[in-house]
DNA sequence: CACTGTATGTCAGACTCCTGACATGAGTCC
DNA sequence: GGACTCATGTCAGGAGTCTGACATACAGTG
C-alpha cells in the first residue's frame, strides 16, 4: 500500500494536500466570478484595495502575490475600467495611492458576495471550532517559511 | 481597527490564508529546487510519477494541476532532459503511460529531499497532533469544493 | 453493426505573468 | 553637498500556461 521509497507520500504531505485545496479555491473563484465578468486577479486586488485604501501598486503587487510589473498592467485596466483611480502625478516620491470608484466599489460588492458563498462551501464540512483552528494552523505554516 | 463594509476580512479569511500559506511555499520550493536546476512544476510530475508509475500524460495533468496540453510539453522537456520513457506507440486506446529513468529518479531523489527540508521548515511551529489536525482540515475543505 | 459519448494525444494561437532593465525620487552616511 | 542604498513606476522581451480545435480509440446503447 504505502510506497517502499523513501520520497513525499502525496496523501499525507501537508504541502501537497495545501496545493489541492488551494487549486480547489481558486478553481471555484473563477467559476464563481466568470458570470460577473471578473477574473480572481481583479477581485484580489479590488478586495485589498478595499480593506487598504491608497495603497500604491508595488504594495498591492505584495498582497496579491504577483510582480509589480503584472499589477502595473493589472492597475491599467482597471483605470480602464473605472473601477480605480489614481492622481497623475505622485504627490511625495514616486508612489501612486490607488482608491476604488464608486463603480469599482459596486462590481466589487457583487464580487465579494459570490466569493463569500464559495468560502462558505468549502468550510461547509467544519464547525466553527475547526475554522478558527485553521487560521491558526495556515499563519504558522506562513510565517514558517518567512 | 476592523473594516465596516460588508466584504472579507483578510485576516480572517480563510480562503485568503490559504492563498498566503500556498504561495510562500510555492516561493520557498522554487528557492531549494532552484540549485538542483529544476522547477517545482518538474518536481510535481516526476514525485506523482514515482508514486504512481506508468501514469498517462491526462492523468499527470490532473494530478498536478494543469492542462494536458502544458503536460504535453512538459513531458517532452523531461523526456529530452533524459528523466522520463514513454513507449512510441500506445498498446491500447491512445494512453502512453510514462515511467521514470534510472537518472530521472536520481534527481528526483536530491529534489525529493529538498522539498521534505521545506516542508519541515514550514511545519516547524507546529505539534505533530497540530499536523494530523490540518491533513483533516485541508481535506475537508478540498473535498467540500468537489 | 452504426451511433453516441467520453478520453486521450497533439498542434496552433493567444494570453498571462515573469525576468531584466532603466530612470526617478527619498532617505542615510560620510 | 555628494555617494550610496532602497523603493517605486514603467518599458521591453521571453517563458510558461491556457483556450480552441482536430483526429483517434474505446465503451455503451439502440
Amino acid at each position: 500500500m504505502s510506497p517502499e521509497r523513501d520520497g513525499v507520500d502525496l496523501d499525507t504531505s501537508v504541502g501537497y494536500l495545501l496545493k489541492v485545496a488551494s487549486s480547489a479555491l481558486r478553481a471555484a473563484m473563477e467559476h464563481a466570478l466568470r458570470p460577473l465578468g471578473m477574473t480572481v486577479t481583479h477581485y484580489s486586488t479590488l478586495e485589498l484595495l478595499a480593506q487598504r485604501p491608497g495603497l500604491s501598486g508595488a504594495e498591492l503587487a505584495r498582497g496579491t502575490f504577483v510582480t509589480r510589473q503584472s499589477m502595473h498592467v493589472l492597475l491599467q485596466s482597471l483605470e480602464e475600467l473605472g473601477h480605480v483611480t489614481r492622481p497623475q502625478e505622485a504627490e511625495v516620491g514616486r508612489t501612486l495611492p490607488a482608491t476604488l470608484t464608486p463603480l469599482g466599489r459596486r462590481r466589487l460588492a457583487l464580487a465579494s458576495a459570490a466569493v463569500r458563498e464559495v468560502e462558505q462551501t468549502m468550510l461547509g464540512g467544519l464547525t466553527e471550532g475547526d475554522r478558527v483552528e485553521a487560521l491558526r494552523l495556515l499563519r504558522s505554516m506562513a510565517d514558517a517559511l518567512r
